[in-house]
DNA sequence: AATTCCTGTTAAAAGATGTTAAACCTTCCA
DNA sequence: TGGAAGGTTTAACATCTTTTAACAGGAATT
């Protein structure tokens, strides 16, 4: 499953249902909200990965949200639906940052496509911001919340410190994940004994990772570590 | 302006022309391709930044391109044109791993506002960095990713300098590689101890490839070095 | 040809990581 | 309250990677 969380803003109760369902269906955790003052009320509230947003809403619309959004958070993609396809309110939703312009009526099937393309976009040149809790790579599960790694039916529980440091390896599969980076964030402070620690956790992980070898932690001498499932 | 490169590939001339000249003038450099496998050579050849592809094309089709790239890269993204909006091809072209879709009769600004919100996305953090990972030349097989040089099912471990440094070589093949522009990305820092130690590490690797002697490492004096592959 | 600069090569020094085990800390419960 | 139990850090040593040093040759320049 996904478990990306979609916050999505439509006015239209049939469509709002439909979206809901359909994207729930899909694996995404989804919100839905009915006009634009509580759509941006429960963005700042909670953490999305991604937002769906009509333009025409009560109270505030979706371009004026999207403006609010982009003035604190210029990550979390937004996509904007509309029914009308005018030229101009296309420019001016990716002007404010947008990104993605959908126009009604589409195929439920072709928004799952591009919020998949999206997401899949995001994740990878900003790992960090991801709210992902579960990840599989090779032949491998594994569940960050619950701190369990499974393979094969065998489960293995986890340390915090274990989760920790595999949730951001994972976070950035196949691509480096800088030695500093994970200090900073795991441990809080970047210095020699924590670098060693570290270590000792990857030494840790190998060992629990070997059952699978299409999977493998790479060293980046001198800057980090590299998660890497072929 | 911008600086990043585009591949452009469409049969049909005048519009070729058209998106052209409209994306050179808004400061990105184009390459203009009229075939499939034309294209698909150039793509392999130069490092680009964002590919358009129209689907049908001449000797080999977009989806096809895309596929080829996708087998290797993962990162570069791929953007369709097509005269056709038929629901199959759009999901076609996305779960291949296109990045978005596009359908004739579109407006040159729409297209350029699209490209803008993929490329803020990808070049925020991976500027101009290619993302191929895996390498051919000579008898060689080599995987940037796990660090390894295959041979006739030999396979040798790199050290990340030395596969940091192989990479380099290789997106130049049969190319010159500056000496200044490998030590400023790999070192960092173009100095005087750096540079004696690529020599020690330029050393390593003809060591390495002695195997094959269709493959070798030439000395650029003054300049920098060249893999090359006869 | 002599000089100077640049590169090739090898080996040793310095630095970073791998690995294991013991020490240290919490937490929880008898 | 004392002591398991489990988690985390520190220590110690082994191994691997990278840099530095030293010397040998070429290439370019004069």
């Amino acid at each position: 499953m996904s478990d990306f969380k979609l916050l999505l803003v439509e006015d239209d109760p049939n469509l709002g249902q439909i979206l809901n369902e359909y994207l729930s269906l899909k694996g995404y955790e989804t919100t839905l909200c009915s006009d634009g003052e509580e759509g941006l009320k429960t963005f700042k509230r909670g953490q999305f990965d991604l937002c769906l947003f009509d333009i025409m809403l009560p109270k505030k619309d979706g371009f004026s949200m999207a403006k609010e959004i982009r003035r604190e958070d210029t990550v979390t993609p937004i996509i904007f639906l509309t029914a009308k396809s005018m030229k101009e309110d296309t420019i001016e939703g990716f002007k404010i940052g947008g990104d993605d312009y959908i126009t009604k009526p589409f195929s439920m099937e072709e928004l799952l496509l591009r919020i998949k393309a999206i997401l899949k976009r995001t994740a990878e040149t900003n790992p960090q911001v991801s709210g992902r809790k579960t990840f599989e790579f090779g032949s491998f599960h594994f569940d960050y919340d619950k701190q369990i790694l499974s393979r094969a039916g065998a489960e293995t529980r986890l340390t915090s410190k274990e989760s920790e440091l595999l949730r951001l390896l994972c976070l950035h599969l196949n691509q480096p994940l800088d030695r500093s980076v994970a200090l900073k964030i795991i441990w809080r402070d970047d210095s020699y004994f924590n670098a060693r620690s570290m270590d000792v956790y990857i030494a840790k992980l190998r060992k629990l990772l070997r059952e699978d070898e299409s999977v493998q932690i790479i060293t980046l001498h001198g800057s980090g570590f590299k998660l890497i499932d072929s």
